[in-house]
DNA sequence: CACGATACGGAGGGTGTCTCCGTTTAGCAA
DNA sequence: TTGCTAAACGGAGACACCCTCCGTATCGTG
Protein backbone atom coordinates (compact mmCIF):
# COMPACT_ATOMS: atom_id res chain seq x y z
CA UNK A 1 0.00 0.00 0.00
CA UNK A 2 2.05 2.90 -0.94
CA UNK A 3 1.41 6.20 0.36
CA UNK A 4 -1.04 8.75 -1.66
CA UNK A 5 0.98 12.15 -2.96
CA UNK A 6 0.06 15.31 -1.15
CA UNK A 7 -1.01 16.71 -4.34
CA UNK A 8 -3.69 14.03 -4.89
CA UNK A 9 -4.65 14.25 -1.17
CA UNK A 10 -5.20 17.95 -1.51
CA UNK A 11 -6.75 18.05 -5.27
CA UNK A 12 -9.18 15.26 -3.88
CA UNK A 13 -10.72 17.40 -1.14
CA UNK A 14 -10.72 20.34 -3.32
CA UNK A 15 -12.67 18.36 -5.81
CA UNK A 16 -15.47 17.14 -3.33
CA UNK A 17 -15.95 20.92 -1.63
CA UNK A 18 -16.86 22.28 -4.97
CA UNK A 19 -18.68 19.28 -5.85
CA UNK A 20 -20.81 19.41 -2.38
CA UNK A 21 -21.16 23.08 -3.54
CA UNK A 22 -22.13 22.56 -7.15
CA UNK A 23 -24.50 19.80 -6.74
CA UNK A 24 -26.20 21.49 -3.29
CA UNK A 25 -27.20 24.65 -5.32
CA UNK A 26 -28.36 22.64 -8.38
CA UNK A 27 -28.75 19.47 -7.68
CA UNK A 28 -27.31 16.32 -9.61
CA UNK A 29 -28.41 16.56 -12.82
CA UNK A 30 -27.94 20.11 -13.46
CA UNK A 31 -24.21 19.95 -13.01
CA UNK A 32 -21.75 18.44 -15.57
CA UNK A 33 -18.46 16.58 -14.42
CA UNK A 34 -17.14 19.27 -16.79
CA UNK A 35 -18.75 22.03 -14.80
CA UNK A 36 -16.62 20.48 -11.58
CA UNK A 37 -13.61 19.91 -13.27
CA UNK A 38 -13.49 23.58 -14.63
CA UNK A 39 -14.62 25.10 -11.06
CA UNK A 40 -12.00 23.04 -9.53
CA UNK A 41 -9.68 24.13 -11.85
CA UNK A 42 -8.50 20.77 -12.80
CA UNK A 43 -9.09 18.49 -15.96
CA UNK A 44 -11.83 15.97 -16.07
CA UNK A 45 -9.23 13.24 -16.44
CA UNK A 46 -8.29 14.39 -12.38
CA UNK A 47 -12.04 14.17 -11.59
CA UNK A 48 -12.20 10.06 -12.61
CA UNK A 49 -8.73 9.48 -11.05
CA UNK A 50 -10.69 10.22 -7.69
CA UNK A 51 -13.88 9.42 -8.31
CA UNK A 52 -14.80 6.50 -10.86
CA UNK A 53 -17.91 7.70 -11.88
CA UNK A 54 -20.21 10.51 -11.34
CA UNK A 55 -22.58 9.08 -8.93
CA UNK A 56 -19.58 8.34 -7.02
CA UNK A 57 -18.70 11.84 -6.88
CA UNK A 58 -21.81 12.51 -5.64
CA UNK A 59 -21.60 10.25 -2.92
CA UNK A 60 -18.36 11.64 -1.78
CA UNK A 61 -19.73 15.13 -1.72
CA UNK A 62 -22.76 14.60 0.50
CA UNK A 63 -21.13 12.06 2.42
CA UNK A 64 -20.79 14.45 5.80
CA UNK A 65 -24.10 14.38 6.71
CA UNK A 66 -25.07 11.15 6.50
CA UNK A 67 -22.93 10.72 9.44
CA UNK A 68 -24.70 12.47 12.01
CA UNK A 69 -27.88 10.85 11.18
CA UNK A 70 -27.92 8.75 14.08
CA UNK A 71 -27.30 11.50 16.60
CA UNK A 72 -30.20 12.71 14.83
CA UNK A 73 -32.51 9.55 15.03
CA UNK A 74 -30.82 9.65 19.64
CA UNK A 75 -32.14 13.07 19.68
CA UNK A 76 -35.89 12.82 18.21
CA UNK A 77 -35.89 9.73 20.31
CA UNK A 78 -35.06 11.14 23.61
CA UNK A 79 -38.06 13.75 24.04
CA UNK A 80 -40.78 13.19 26.18
CA UNK A 81 -43.53 14.06 24.26
CA UNK A 82 -45.85 10.94 22.96
CA UNK A 83 -44.87 8.42 20.67
CA UNK A 84 -46.54 10.37 17.86
CA UNK A 85 -44.45 13.42 18.64
CA UNK A 86 -41.26 11.59 18.64
CA UNK A 87 -41.83 9.45 15.82
CA UNK A 88 -42.75 12.87 13.68
CA UNK A 89 -40.19 14.87 14.93
CA UNK A 90 -37.84 11.82 13.53
CA UNK A 91 -39.41 11.38 10.30
CA UNK A 92 -38.76 15.17 9.65
CA UNK A 93 -35.18 15.18 10.52
CA UNK A 94 -35.18 12.38 8.02
CA UNK A 95 -36.51 14.43 5.54
CA UNK A 96 -34.99 17.13 6.82
CA UNK A 97 -31.54 14.87 6.01
CA UNK A 98 -32.45 13.48 2.37
CA UNK A 99 -33.88 17.13 0.94
CA UNK A 100 -30.89 18.55 1.68
CA UNK A 101 -29.70 18.03 -1.58
CA UNK A 102 -31.82 18.24 -4.29
CA UNK A 103 -32.39 15.11 -6.45
CA UNK A 104 -30.43 13.18 -3.05
CA UNK A 105 -33.68 11.94 -1.73
CA UNK A 106 -34.90 10.02 -4.76
CA UNK A 107 -31.67 8.43 -5.91
CA UNK A 108 -31.23 7.36 -2.26
CA UNK A 109 -34.44 6.02 -1.53
CA UNK A 110 -34.16 4.06 -5.27
CA UNK A 111 -31.22 2.34 -3.96
CA UNK A 112 -32.59 0.99 -0.95
CA UNK A 113 -31.84 -2.84 -1.14
CA UNK A 114 -29.62 -2.62 -4.21
CA UNK A 115 -25.90 -3.64 -2.22
CA UNK A 116 -24.31 -2.83 -5.56
CA UNK A 117 -25.31 1.20 -5.78
CA UNK A 118 -22.71 3.29 -4.57
CA UNK A 119 -24.86 4.84 -1.83
CA UNK A 120 -25.26 1.50 -0.57
CA UNK A 121 -23.19 2.31 2.58
CA UNK A 122 -25.77 5.10 3.24
CA UNK A 123 -28.22 3.07 2.66
CA UNK A 124 -27.30 0.53 5.49
CA UNK A 125 -26.67 3.95 7.70
CA UNK A 126 -30.03 5.39 6.90
CA UNK A 127 -31.69 1.74 7.61
CA UNK A 128 -29.89 1.60 10.95
CA UNK A 129 -30.97 4.71 11.77
CA UNK A 130 -34.83 3.78 10.76
CA UNK A 131 -34.19 0.66 12.86
CA UNK A 132 -33.30 1.95 15.44
CA UNK A 133 -36.39 3.75 15.70
CA UNK A 134 -38.44 0.95 15.16
CA UNK A 135 -37.32 -0.57 18.21
CA UNK A 136 -37.21 1.82 20.57
CA UNK A 137 -40.66 2.16 19.70
CA UNK A 138 -41.84 -0.94 19.33
CA UNK A 139 -40.38 -1.56 22.82
CA UNK A 140 -42.95 0.83 23.86
CA UNK A 141 -45.79 -0.90 21.86
CA UNK A 142 -46.17 1.85 20.34
CA UNK A 143 -46.29 0.16 16.74
CA UNK A 144 -48.17 -2.26 14.79
CA UNK A 145 -47.06 -5.71 14.57
CA UNK A 146 -46.00 -5.55 11.13
CA UNK A 147 -43.20 -2.56 10.70
CA UNK A 148 -40.07 -2.87 9.72
CA UNK A 149 -37.28 -0.20 8.58
CA UNK A 150 -37.21 -1.12 5.42
CA UNK A 151 -40.54 -0.69 4.42
CA UNK A 152 -40.25 2.71 6.92
CA UNK A 153 -37.43 3.63 4.99
CA UNK A 154 -38.84 3.27 1.71
CA UNK A 155 -42.38 5.05 2.74
CA UNK A 156 -40.74 8.00 4.24
CA UNK A 157 -38.16 8.20 1.42
CA UNK A 158 -40.81 7.77 -0.88
CA UNK A 159 -42.37 11.28 0.86
CA UNK A 160 -39.18 12.67 0.53
CA UNK A 161 -38.56 12.84 -2.95
CA UNK A 162 -41.88 13.76 -3.86
CA UNK A 163 -41.47 17.05 -1.11
CA UNK A 164 -38.07 17.68 -2.86
CA UNK A 165 -38.83 17.31 -6.27
CA UNK A 166 -42.18 18.97 -6.09
CA UNK A 167 -40.50 21.69 -4.01
CA UNK A 168 -43.32 21.24 -1.39
CA UNK A 169 -43.61 23.47 1.97
CA UNK A 170 -42.52 22.25 5.22
CA UNK A 171 -46.45 21.83 5.93
CA UNK A 172 -47.44 19.90 2.64
CA UNK A 173 -44.30 17.62 3.95
CA UNK A 174 -45.64 17.41 7.60
CA UNK A 175 -49.15 16.86 7.02
CA UNK A 176 -47.88 13.74 4.50
CA UNK A 177 -45.83 12.27 7.43
CA UNK A 178 -48.39 13.13 9.70
CA UNK A 179 -50.27 9.92 7.32
CA UNK A 180 -47.65 7.59 7.21
CA UNK A 181 -47.07 8.10 11.34
CA UNK A 182 -50.72 7.42 11.93
CA UNK A 183 -50.15 4.66 9.94
CA UNK A 184 -47.83 2.65 11.44
CA UNK A 185 -48.67 3.45 15.21
CA UNK A 186 -51.01 1.35 17.16
CA UNK A 187 -54.55 2.07 16.45
CA UNK B 1 -57.29 22.22 -40.77
CA UNK B 2 -55.84 19.99 -43.28
CA UNK B 3 -56.12 16.73 -43.18
CA UNK B 4 -53.26 14.22 -42.70
CA UNK B 5 -51.84 12.30 -45.48
CA UNK B 6 -52.57 8.05 -44.94
CA UNK B 7 -48.98 7.35 -44.10
CA UNK B 8 -48.48 10.05 -41.77
CA UNK B 9 -51.14 8.17 -39.26
CA UNK B 10 -49.82 4.42 -40.26
CA UNK B 11 -46.12 5.58 -39.39
CA UNK B 12 -47.95 7.66 -36.06
CA UNK B 13 -49.50 4.60 -34.91
CA UNK B 14 -47.06 2.25 -35.56
CA UNK B 15 -44.44 4.23 -33.80
CA UNK B 16 -46.64 4.55 -30.89
CA UNK B 17 -47.21 0.54 -30.67
CA UNK B 18 -42.99 -0.23 -31.43
CA UNK B 19 -42.53 2.94 -28.59
CA UNK B 20 -44.69 1.27 -26.20
CA UNK B 21 -43.40 -2.55 -26.38
CA UNK B 22 -40.25 -0.88 -26.12
CA UNK B 23 -40.54 1.36 -23.04
CA UNK B 24 -42.67 -0.94 -21.37
CA UNK B 25 -39.64 -3.90 -21.66
CA UNK B 26 -37.55 -1.98 -20.91
CA UNK B 27 -38.07 1.18 -19.02
CA UNK B 28 -37.62 4.76 -19.89
CA UNK B 29 -34.11 5.39 -19.75
CA UNK B 30 -32.88 2.41 -21.46
CA UNK B 31 -34.52 2.92 -25.17
CA UNK B 32 -32.87 5.84 -27.39
CA UNK B 33 -34.79 7.61 -29.99
CA UNK B 34 -32.70 6.06 -32.60
CA UNK B 35 -33.79 2.74 -31.36
CA UNK B 36 -37.28 3.49 -31.53
CA UNK B 37 -37.44 5.01 -34.81
CA UNK B 38 -34.75 2.11 -36.31
CA UNK B 39 -37.31 -0.74 -34.52
CA UNK B 40 -40.45 1.16 -36.25
CA UNK B 41 -38.36 1.27 -39.74
CA UNK B 42 -38.39 5.02 -39.65
CA UNK B 43 -35.68 7.59 -39.85
CA UNK B 44 -35.56 9.60 -36.18
CA UNK B 45 -37.22 12.55 -37.91
CA UNK B 46 -40.22 10.73 -38.37
CA UNK B 47 -39.91 10.17 -34.70
CA UNK B 48 -39.75 13.90 -33.84
CA UNK B 49 -42.27 15.07 -36.79
CA UNK B 50 -44.74 13.40 -34.89
CA UNK B 51 -43.47 13.44 -30.97
CA UNK B 52 -41.72 16.37 -30.41
CA UNK B 53 -40.25 15.14 -27.72
CA UNK B 54 -39.15 11.86 -26.44
CA UNK B 55 -41.37 12.31 -23.26
CA UNK B 56 -44.11 13.61 -25.52
CA UNK B 57 -44.00 9.76 -27.25
CA UNK B 58 -43.55 8.79 -23.81
CA UNK B 59 -46.78 10.40 -23.15
CA UNK B 60 -48.48 9.04 -26.37
CA UNK B 61 -47.14 5.51 -25.56
CA UNK B 62 -48.53 4.95 -21.93
CA UNK B 63 -51.62 7.05 -23.53
CA UNK B 64 -54.21 4.26 -23.65
CA UNK B 65 -54.54 2.61 -20.39
CA UNK B 66 -54.81 6.09 -18.54
CA UNK B 67 -58.56 6.60 -20.24
CA UNK B 68 -59.67 3.22 -17.91
CA UNK B 69 -58.79 4.86 -14.69
CA UNK B 70 -61.98 6.28 -14.12
CA UNK B 71 -63.75 3.15 -14.88
CA UNK B 72 -61.25 1.36 -12.10
CA UNK B 73 -61.96 4.20 -9.80
CA UNK B 74 -65.72 3.47 -9.81
CA UNK B 75 -65.22 0.04 -9.40
CA UNK B 76 -63.23 -0.33 -6.62
CA UNK B 77 -65.56 2.11 -4.75
CA UNK B 78 -68.72 0.22 -6.07
CA UNK B 79 -67.08 -2.38 -3.38
CA UNK B 80 -69.64 -3.83 -0.55
CA UNK B 81 -66.63 -4.31 1.72
CA UNK B 82 -65.86 -1.54 4.45
CA UNK B 83 -64.39 1.47 3.61
CA UNK B 84 -60.69 0.31 4.34
CA UNK B 85 -61.53 -2.48 1.85
CA UNK B 86 -62.34 -0.38 -0.71
CA UNK B 87 -59.79 2.40 -0.80
CA UNK B 88 -57.08 -0.49 -0.84
CA UNK B 89 -58.56 -1.91 -3.71
CA UNK B 90 -58.27 1.78 -5.19
CA UNK B 91 -54.69 2.34 -3.88
CA UNK B 92 -53.79 -0.85 -5.28
CA UNK B 93 -55.26 -0.58 -8.53
CA UNK B 94 -53.63 2.84 -8.68
CA UNK B 95 -49.88 1.67 -8.07
CA UNK B 96 -50.78 -1.57 -10.62
CA UNK B 97 -51.79 1.44 -13.31
CA UNK B 98 -48.77 3.54 -12.32
CA UNK B 99 -46.39 0.27 -12.99
CA UNK B 100 -47.63 -1.28 -15.66
CA UNK B 101 -44.49 0.60 -17.65
CA UNK B 102 -41.24 0.69 -15.63
CA UNK B 103 -40.08 4.06 -15.15
CA UNK B 104 -43.58 5.86 -15.57
CA UNK B 105 -44.73 6.23 -11.98
CA UNK B 106 -41.99 8.60 -10.53
CA UNK B 107 -42.42 10.52 -13.91
CA UNK B 108 -45.91 11.04 -13.40
CA UNK B 109 -45.44 11.42 -9.89
CA UNK B 110 -43.01 14.04 -9.95
CA UNK B 111 -45.26 15.72 -13.07
CA UNK B 112 -48.21 16.19 -10.31
CA UNK B 113 -48.87 20.06 -9.72
CA UNK B 114 -47.02 21.18 -12.77
CA UNK B 115 -48.64 22.34 -15.92
CA UNK B 116 -45.95 22.71 -18.24
CA UNK B 117 -45.06 19.06 -17.85
CA UNK B 118 -46.29 16.80 -21.15
CA UNK B 119 -48.21 14.54 -18.42
CA UNK B 120 -50.21 17.16 -17.40
CA UNK B 121 -53.04 15.65 -18.68
CA UNK B 122 -52.59 12.55 -17.34
CA UNK B 123 -51.96 13.84 -13.91
CA UNK B 124 -55.25 16.13 -14.56
CA UNK B 125 -57.12 12.50 -14.79
CA UNK B 126 -55.34 11.39 -12.00
CA UNK B 127 -56.25 13.90 -10.12
CA UNK B 128 -59.77 13.87 -11.11
CA UNK B 129 -59.68 9.77 -10.00
CA UNK B 130 -58.30 10.54 -6.70
CA UNK B 131 -60.65 13.54 -5.81
CA UNK B 132 -63.76 11.21 -6.58
CA UNK B 133 -62.50 8.64 -4.85
CA UNK B 134 -62.02 11.12 -1.81
CA UNK B 135 -65.55 12.95 -2.14
CA UNK B 136 -67.05 9.11 -1.94
CA UNK B 137 -65.85 8.21 1.85
CA UNK B 138 -65.35 11.50 3.05
CA UNK B 139 -69.18 11.25 2.13
CA UNK B 140 -69.53 7.89 4.18
CA UNK B 141 -67.49 10.08 6.63
CA UNK B 142 -64.84 6.99 6.33
CA UNK B 143 -62.14 9.98 6.19
CA UNK B 144 -60.10 12.50 8.20
CA UNK B 145 -60.62 15.73 7.86
CA UNK B 146 -57.85 17.09 6.23
CA UNK B 147 -57.14 14.35 3.40
CA UNK B 148 -57.31 15.97 0.11
CA UNK B 149 -56.93 14.75 -3.46
CA UNK B 150 -53.53 15.89 -4.22
CA UNK B 151 -51.62 14.54 -1.11
CA UNK B 152 -53.43 11.25 -1.86
CA UNK B 153 -51.98 11.29 -5.23
CA UNK B 154 -48.29 12.38 -4.27
CA UNK B 155 -48.25 9.75 -1.37
CA UNK B 156 -49.64 6.81 -3.25
CA UNK B 157 -47.76 7.91 -6.10
CA UNK B 158 -44.39 7.65 -4.20
CA UNK B 159 -45.36 4.40 -2.88
CA UNK B 160 -45.99 3.40 -6.71
CA UNK B 161 -42.24 4.81 -7.68
CA UNK B 162 -40.91 2.62 -4.92
CA UNK B 163 -42.51 -0.59 -5.84
CA UNK B 164 -41.81 0.37 -9.69
CA UNK B 165 -37.79 1.01 -9.07
CA UNK B 166 -37.32 -1.59 -6.33
CA UNK B 167 -39.48 -4.16 -8.21
CA UNK B 168 -41.28 -4.92 -4.92
CA UNK B 169 -43.44 -7.63 -4.94
CA UNK B 170 -47.53 -7.26 -4.73
CA UNK B 171 -47.55 -8.03 -1.07
CA UNK B 172 -44.90 -5.41 -0.40
CA UNK B 173 -46.56 -3.25 -2.26
CA UNK B 174 -49.83 -4.24 -0.36
CA UNK B 175 -48.19 -3.33 3.30
CA UNK B 176 -46.60 0.02 2.11
CA UNK B 177 -50.54 0.84 1.28
CA UNK B 178 -52.49 -0.45 4.25
CA UNK B 179 -49.79 1.89 6.17
CA UNK B 180 -51.16 5.18 3.84
CA UNK B 181 -55.03 3.78 4.36
CA UNK B 182 -54.85 3.30 8.00
CA UNK B 183 -53.37 6.98 8.32
CA UNK B 184 -56.32 8.78 6.42
CA UNK B 185 -58.93 6.89 7.22
CA UNK B 186 -60.95 8.12 10.28
CA UNK B 187 -58.97 6.55 13.50
C1' DC C 1 -50.90 12.99 -65.44
C1' DA C 2 -48.85 16.83 -63.33
C1' DC C 3 -48.02 19.40 -59.53
C1' DG C 4 -48.05 21.27 -54.82
C1' DA C 5 -48.40 20.20 -50.13
C1' DT C 6 -47.03 16.86 -47.02
C1' DA C 7 -44.04 13.43 -45.08
C1' DC C 8 -39.69 11.03 -45.00
C1' DG C 9 -34.64 9.94 -43.81
C1' DG C 10 -30.44 10.44 -41.85
C1' DA C 11 -26.34 13.41 -41.47
C1' DG C 12 -24.83 16.24 -38.10
C1' DG C 13 -25.04 19.89 -34.02
C1' DG C 14 -24.81 20.30 -29.16
C1' DT C 15 -24.05 18.30 -24.69
C1' DG C 16 -23.17 14.71 -21.55
C1' DT C 17 -20.11 10.81 -19.34
C1' DC C 18 -15.99 8.64 -19.32
C1' DT C 19 -11.11 6.87 -21.42
C1' DC C 20 -6.54 7.14 -22.96
C1' DC C 21 -2.06 8.57 -23.09
C1' DG C 22 1.64 12.00 -23.53
C1' DT C 23 3.36 15.35 -20.18
C1' DT C 24 4.44 17.08 -15.67
C1' DT C 25 5.63 16.75 -10.96
C1' DA C 26 6.32 15.07 -6.18
C1' DG C 27 9.28 12.86 -3.23
C1' DC C 28 13.11 9.90 -2.29
C1' DA C 29 17.95 8.54 -2.58
C1' DA C 30 22.67 9.31 -3.62
C1' DT D 1 21.55 19.64 -4.81
C1' DT D 2 20.46 16.75 -8.34
C1' DG D 3 18.55 12.68 -10.83
C1' DC D 4 15.18 9.33 -11.26
C1' DT D 5 10.79 6.89 -11.14
C1' DA D 6 6.29 6.18 -9.90
C1' DA D 7 2.34 8.87 -9.32
C1' DA D 8 -0.71 12.39 -10.79
C1' DC D 9 -2.23 15.58 -14.17
C1' DG D 10 -4.82 17.53 -18.34
C1' DG D 11 -7.59 17.62 -22.10
C1' DA D 12 -8.47 15.69 -26.71
C1' DG D 13 -11.62 12.68 -28.27
C1' DA D 14 -14.65 8.20 -28.28
C1' DC D 15 -19.22 7.16 -27.68
C1' DA D 16 -24.13 7.82 -26.70
C1' DC D 17 -27.94 10.66 -26.27
C1' DC D 18 -31.69 14.10 -27.79
C1' DC D 19 -33.02 16.81 -31.27
C1' DT D 20 -32.79 19.89 -35.94
C1' DC D 21 -32.44 20.75 -40.65
C1' DC D 22 -33.10 20.24 -45.31
C1' DG D 23 -32.81 17.75 -49.65
C1' DT D 24 -35.60 13.90 -51.43
C1' DA D 25 -39.68 11.03 -52.07
C1' DT D 26 -44.48 10.39 -51.90
C1' DC D 27 -49.52 11.19 -51.56
C1' DG D 28 -53.63 12.71 -53.39
C1' DT D 29 -56.12 16.15 -55.90
C1' DG D 30 -57.50 18.91 -60.16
Amino acid sequence: MTRLRADAVRNRERIADIARQLFREKGYDAVSMDEVAKTAGVGVGTLYRHFPTKEALYDAAIQAWVETVNAAADKALAGEGAPRERLLAWFEAYVEFLTRHKGAAWRITSAMGDDDSPFAAKCRTYLNANQRVVDTLAGEGALRGDVDAMQLCRLVGGVAAVVDNSELSADAARSMLAVVADGVLAA
